[in-house]
RNA sequence: GGGGAAUUAGCUCAGAUGGGAGAGCACCUGCUUUGCAAGCAGGGGGUCAACGGUUCGAUCCCGUUAUUCUCCA
C-alpha cells in the first residue's frame, strides 16, 4: 500500500534546488577553523518520476526492522534497560543507549558479545521547556542503536548502516534523500562512505563532527540527514540555514555514528584507543516522522493516540485547531509516555532526583489539562493508552497500568493541594499589593509563591489580572535567572565515562569460583598478582596490599547486596601468607581478591585458600532471609513492591522497596510471621543452574535482568519463593533459627527500609529487648512483666492525680498569700502600689497571684518577688488605666531588675524578670516606690 | 548537588516585638432531643519535630539534625 500523503503530494516528486552559496559560507563560519576550505558544494538530484515510494511502517515495524538487520549481522539484541540506572551514581537517567553500554566501553564489564543492537528507551530534561513547542524535543524517546566494543570499526558500521537505511527489504530510503556528514580530518570516513556507493556530492564535511565530552574516550563521527523536501522546511529556501546540519525541518538528522578511537587525556591530548569502539544513535521518533510523513514527530502513531485520548478528556478542543491548544496536547503526550514508563521502572514522584522529574512532569501535563479545560485529574486515564502503544517492544507498562495510573493519580491529587495553598497565598499578597496602592505584583513576590510554594507564575498572572492587576515579569525572570547561576555554580562535574582500566581488562586468566559447594579450596592455584596497579611474580610483606588471582576460589565476590567473603591463604609449608580483605569481580568475571601480605606470594605457586566460616554461614542465612522477605512483603503488601536495594551483612539484612504510603504495624508483624513460618517450616533450599528461558517457565523473579549472563541460578524455598540469585543461600530454611525485624523507616517517597536479624543476633536482639523490659518492671516494681502496662498505667494516673492535688494546693496557698499580700497598699505619688515579696515557688504562682489582682484591682500598680533556690523572680502588673495613661509594666520591670542581678520585659500591663540574687528583692522593691515618684 | 519554606491537640489549622498555648472538628461524661454535619453544659488530650546555643526567661531568635513541601541543576 501506498501513503496516501505521498500519492497526492506531486510537489516532492519534482523538487530539487542548488545550495546557494551563502549556505555553504554560513557553513564554514560555523567551524573552528574557518581557514579549512575545502569547497564543499552537494545538490539534489532531479527525479522526477522515478523518485521511489516510500515504505509504510508501523513505529513497532520499524523497531524490530533495526534490531532484526543487527541480528543478522551478528549483534546481540540487548533489552531496553531500566531507566534507572543500575550502579551509575553520575547518571540521574538513563539517556542514550550508549549510556547502558558504559561498562562494556570503559572495560568495567567484558560482553559476551563484542557487538550489540538495542532500542533503549531514554529520558532528557534539559530542554524541556521546548516540549511540546519544536517538533522533536521529547522528554522519552527510544534510541537505536548498534554497539561495536573493540570488534568491528569504521568499514562495517559505514556499510551496514548504508544497507539498513537503503536496502530494499529494509528501510528502502531514496539513497537521493539523504546525506551524510563527516569530520573534515576523517579521510577514513569518507573513504568508506564512498566505497559504500554514497555520491560525492551528498557527503558534507562538518567541523562539529567530533565527539568528545572532554576526558575520556572521543572520536570523530558521522551524522547521517533525511531530506523532507522543501515543503516541509520552516525556512526559505535560500535560507543561510537551510542545509543538512542547519537550523531546519527540511533536513532532519536521523542517526549518529560515532568512531570512538580516541582517548581525551587529563592533559588534552589524544591518545589512539587500544580497542576502537562503535557507538551509534538514531532517534526512534524521527525515523517514524520520516517513514510516516510527519510534520512533527507527534504526528506519528508513537503520540497521535495520546493526543485522541486527550481530545476525548477535554472540552471538545481538537488537535490541529490552533497553535497554543496544540502545544499542549503536545506537552501531554510527550509527558504522559515519560512518567508512564519511569514510574514503571520503579521511579517514583518525589521532592528530590528523579522523584522530582517525575512530580514536575505530571505537573505540567495538569497544568496543560487545565489549558485544555481538564479540571480533574486525567493523566492517570492515559496509562493504558500509552501501554497499548508500546506493547510489542514493552509489554511490561500494560502489565503494571494499575499501579502506574495508581501512583499518577494520587499525585495529581496531591498537586491540587499545593494549587490550593497557593491560591490563598496569592490572595493575601494581591491584597498587600492593592493596600500598598501598587497596580503591579512583584517579580519577586511572584518568584516566591513559585520557588517556595510551587504556585505557577502562569497561574499568578492569571489570577492576579482577574483582580485588575498586571505581574511584574522582568524581575520575575531576572530571580529565576538568580537561581539558576546559583544552581550552576554549585554543580559539581561528575565524570560521565572513564578511561579502560587497561591491566584488568587484559587478564583473560580463567577463575571458578566454587563457594557454593566448599569453603576450603587446597591447591589452588596463584595466578596474577597486581601490586600498585603492576603485574608483579611476587609479592611480599613490603607491598602491604596486593590484588590476586586464582585459578579457583571458595571467596565469594560482592554481588547482589551479599558482602564479599573474608578468609585466610595458607601455603604449602602450612604458613599463613596472606589475609582476604574484600573480593570484587574483576572485568572478564574473575574473582578478585584484595589481600593484606603476610607472608610470600609466588605467581604459579599453590595456596590452600579458606573462608571464615562462621562468617560466612551468618551471610547465607542472611541472604535466605532476604529472600523470603521479599516474597512475604509481596504476599502481604501486593505484587508492586520491588527490591530497591539490598545489603546482606553477617550480622543483619537491610532491604529496600518500592512502597506506596505506609507500612501498617499489622502488615510488618504478618511478614514477620509469614517469614518465621517458612522458617519453622523447615523447607529445603534448592539452587539449579539452567537457561534463561527455563528459569523464567519456573516463574523466578528477576531482579535486575541485565546482570544476568546465559547461565543463570535459580534458587528456590519449596514453593513458596524462586528467585533468580547468584549468592550463597542455607541449604534449610531451619538454619536460620528465627527472623526478627528490627525497624522500619522510609528512605525516602515511595521507598521503605526494612533491617532485620536472623539466628543468634536475632536472639539477642529478642535478649536485650527484654532485658529492657525487665528492667522497666524492676523500677516500676512490677512482680510480673505482664504486670508492667498496668503498673505504668497505674502510676501515670497517681501522678496526674498528684500533680492536680499540688495545683490545688498551691492556688490556695496562692490565695492565702493574696489574701495578706494586698492588704498592704501604699500611695505613692497618687498612685496605689502593692509591693511585696511573697513567699511561693516561682514564676507560675507568681503569675496565679497576679491574676487574682486583676479580677479584684486592689492598687494601680502589683509588684511582687519570690524568692527560690537560690534564684529571685519578680513580676509587675499594671491597671488598665495605668496602661492607658501611659505607664508600662515593662519599663518599671527593666528599672528594677538590676537589684536581683537580672534583667526583664514583658508587655504593657504585664512583665516578669528573673535574677541571681535574692538579696537584692527588698532594694528591688523599694526601687519600684522611687520609679513611681518620677 | 544548590536555594526557599513548613513541622503547634487524634485531624484541619490559628497564634504572640521573647514573658500566661488556642479554635473548629473528633473523643469522653451529663442533660435535652430523637430527621440529614443535632443542640446545651462540662471534661480529657500538647516535650509547640529533636538536639545544642543566646537570654533572667525560648514554642518564638541563632545553629545542627530529621521529616515534608517547593524551585533550580
Amino acid at each position: 500500500m501506498i501513503n496516501t500523503c505521498f500519492k497526492t503530494n506531486t510537489r516532492l516528486s519534482v523538487m530539487s534546488e542548488w545550495l546557494t552559496t551563502t549556505s555553504l559560507q554560513a557553513k564554514w563560519y560555523r567551524g573552528p577553523w574557518p581557514s579549512l576550505q575545502a569547497a564543499v558544494l552537494f545538490f539534489v538530484s532531479v527525479t522526477g518520476d522515478e523518485r521511489k515510494v516510500m515504505k509504510e511502517l508501523t513505529s513497532s515495524q520499524v523497531r524490530q526492522m533495526y534490531l532484526d538487520f543487527f541480528e543478522q549481522h551478528g549483534h546481540k539484541i540487548m533489552p531496553s534497560a531500566s531507566l534507572v540506572p543500575v550502579d551509575d551514581p553520575t547518571l540521574l537517567w538513563i539517556n542514550s543507549g550508549v549510556a547502558t553500554m558504559k561498562k562494556y566501553f570503559d572495560g568495567s564489564v567484558v560482553p559476551d558479545n563484542p557487538r550489540m543492537t538495542s532500542s533503549q528507551k531514554s529520558i532528557r530534561t534539559n530542554d524541556i521547556e521546548n516540549v511540546g513547542r519544536t517538533a522533536r524535543h521529547h522528554t522519552l524517546f527510544e534510541m537505536l542503536g548498534n554497539f561495536s566494543v573493540g570488534d568491528y570499526f569504521k568499514h562495517d558500521a559505514v556499510h551496514w548502516a548504508w544497507e539498513l537505511l537503503t536496502g530494499e527489504q529494509w528501510f528502502d530510503f531514496d539513497p537521493e534523500k539523504l546525506y551524510i556528514t563527516v569530520y573534515p580530518k576523517d579521510t577514513d570516513a569518507k573513504a568508506e562512505w564512498l566505497d559504500a556507493g554514497v555520491k560525492e556530492d551528498h557527503i558534507v564535511e562538518a567541523e562539529d563532527n567530533f565527539w568528545d565530552i572532554g576526558q575520556g574516550p572521543s572520536g570523530p563521527d558521522s551524522e547521517i540527514f533525511y531530506d523532507r523536501g522543501q515543503e516541509m522546511n520552516n525556512v526559505a529556501e535560500d535560507d543561510p540555514e537551510n542545509y543538512p546540519g542547519g537550523e531546519n525541518e527540511r533536513y532532519l538528522e536521523i542517526w549518529n555514528i560515532v568512531f570512538s578511537q580516541f582517548n581525551h587525556t587529563p592533559e588534552g591530548t589524544y591518545e589512539p584507543l587500544p580497542h576502537k569502539n562503535i557507538d551509534t544513535g538514531m532517534g526512534l521518533e524521527r525515523v517514524v516522522s520520516v517513514f510516516q510523513h510527519a510534520r512533527t514527530n507527534f504526528e506519528t502513531d508513537l503520540f497521535l493516540p495520546i493526543i485522541r485520548a486527550t481530545e476525548q478528556l477535554s472540552d471538545g478542543k481538537k488537535y490541529e485547531a490552533n497553535k497554543t491548544d496544540d502545544v499542549s496536547f503536545k506537552i501531554i503526550a510527550d509527558h504522559a509516555r515519560a512518567v508512564t514508563f519511569a514510574i514503571g521502572d520503579g521511579a517514583l514522584p518525589s521532592n528530590e532526583g528523579r522523584g522530582y522529574v517525575i512530580r514536575r512532569l505530571i505537573r505540567r501535563a495538569i497544568l496543560n489539562g487545565k489549558k485544555l479545560g481538564i479540571n480533574e485529574a486525567f493523566l492517570y486515564k492515559l496509562v493504558p493508552v500509552v501501554g497499548e502503544i508500546m506493547k510489542s517492544h514493552y509489554p511490561a507498562v500494560l502489565e503494571q497500568a494499575d499501579y502506574i495510573a495508581g501512583v499518577i493519580h494520587s499525585e495529581e491529587d496531591r498537586f491540587n493541594v499545593t494549587l490550593d495553598t497557593g491560591l490563598s497565598l496569592l490572595n493575601d499578597t494581591i491584597a498587600a499589593t492593592k493596600a500598598a496602592g501598587k497596580t503591579q505584583l512583584d517579580g519577586a513576590e511572584a518568584f516566591k509563591l513559585f520557588d517556595t510554594y510551587g504556585f505557577p507564575v502562569e497561574l499568578t498572572t492569571e489570577y492576579a489580572g482577574d483582580e485588575g492587576l498586571g505581574v511584574d515579569q522582568e524581575g520575575f525572570k531576572s530571580e529565576m535567572e538568580k537561581q539558576r547561576a546559583r544552581a550552576r555554580n554549585a554543580r559539581s562535574s561528575a565524570k560521565s565515562m572513564g578511561v579502560q582500566r587497561a591491566l584488568l581488562t587484559d587478564i583473560k586468566s580463567v577463575s571458578k569460583y566454587v563457594g557454593y559447594s566448599q569453603l576450603t579450596v587446597e591447591n589452588a592455584k596463584l595466578l596474577d598478582i597486581i601490586v600498585d596497579e603492576k603485574l608483579v611474580d611476587q609479592a611480599d610483606e613490603n607491598a602491604d596490599s596486593a590484588e590476586v588471582i586464582f585459578d579457583m576460589t571458595p571467596f565469594y565476590a560482592e554481588m547482589g547486596g551479599q558482602v564479599a567473603d573474608t578468609g585466610s591463604i595458607v601455603d604449602e609449608a602450612g604458613h599463613q601468607v596472606a589475609k582476604v580483605t574484600d573480593v570484587q569481580h574483576a572485568p572478564n568475571g574473575q574473582n578478585l581478591h584484595t589481600v593484606k601480605v603476610t607472608g610470600k606470594l609466588v605467581k604459579g605457586a599453590t595456596y590452600t585458600l579458606t573462608v571464615d566460616a562462621a562468617r560466612h554461614s551468618k551471610i547465607e542465612k542472611n541472604h535466605t532471609a532476604t529472600h523470603l522477605l521479599d516474597q512475604s512483603l509481596r504476599n502481604v503488601l501486593g505484587t508492586h513492591t520491588a527490591q530497591a536495594g539490598s545489603l546482606v551483612e553477617p550480622h543483619y539484612l537491610r532491604f529496600d522497596f518500592t512502597h506506596f504510603g505506609q507500612v501498617t504495624s499489622e502488615d510488618l508483624h504478618k511478614v514477620e510471621q509469614m517469614v518465621n513460618d517458612q522458617i519453622f517450616a523447615e523447607i529445603p533450599v534448592k539452587t539449579v543452574e539452567t537457561d534463561i528461558e527455563t528459569a523464567k517457565k519456573m516463574g523466578a523473579i528477576a531482579m535486575f535482568s541485565e546482570k544476568y549472563g546465559k547461565r543463570v541460578r535459580v534458587v528456590s524455598v519449596g514453593d513458596f519463593n524462586t528467585e533468580f540469585c547468584g549468592g550463597d543461600h542455607v541449604s534449610n530454611t531451619n538454619e536460620l533459627g528465627l527472623f526478627k525485624i528490627v525497624s522500619e523507616t522510609g528512605v525516602g517517597a515511595g521507598v521503605r527500609r526494612i533491617e532485620a536479624v536472623t539466628a543468634g543476633d536475632a536472639f539477642k536482639f529478642l535478649n536485650d529487648e527484654e532485658s529492657l523490659l525487665s528492667q522497666t518492671a524492676a523500677l516500676v516494681k512490677a512482680p510480673q512483666l505482664k504486670e508492667v502496662p498496668h503498673r505504668v498505667e497505674a502510676l501515670q494516673g497517681e501522678v496526674k492525680q498528684l500533680e492536680s492535688d499540688q495545683r490545688a494546693l498551691q492556688a490556695k496557698m496562692a490565695a492565702q498569700q493574696a489574701a495578706s499580700a494586698f492588704d498592704n497598699i501604699e500611695t505613692v505619688n497618687g498612685t496605689t502600689l502593692i509591693a511585696q515579696q511573697v513567699n511561693v515557688a516561682g514564676m507560675g504562682q507568681l503569675r496565679q497571684l497576679a491574676d487574682d489582682w486583676k479580677q479584684k484591682l486592689p492598687s494601680d500598680v502589683l509588684v511582687l518577688a519570690t524568692a527560690n533556690e537560690g534564684k529571685a523572680s519578680l513580676l509587675v502588673a499594671m491597671a488598665p488605666d495605668q496602661v492607658k495613661a501611659g505607664h508600662k509594666a515593662g519599663d518599671l520591670i527593666k528599672a528594677i531588675a538590676p537589684a536581683i542581678n537580672g534583667g526583664g520585659g514583658g508587655r504593657p500591663d504585664m512583665a516578669q524578670a528573673g535574677g541571681k540574687n535574692p538579696d537584692g528583692i527588698s532594694e528591688a522593691l523599694a526601687q519600684a516606690k522611687t520609679w513611681l515618684e518620677k
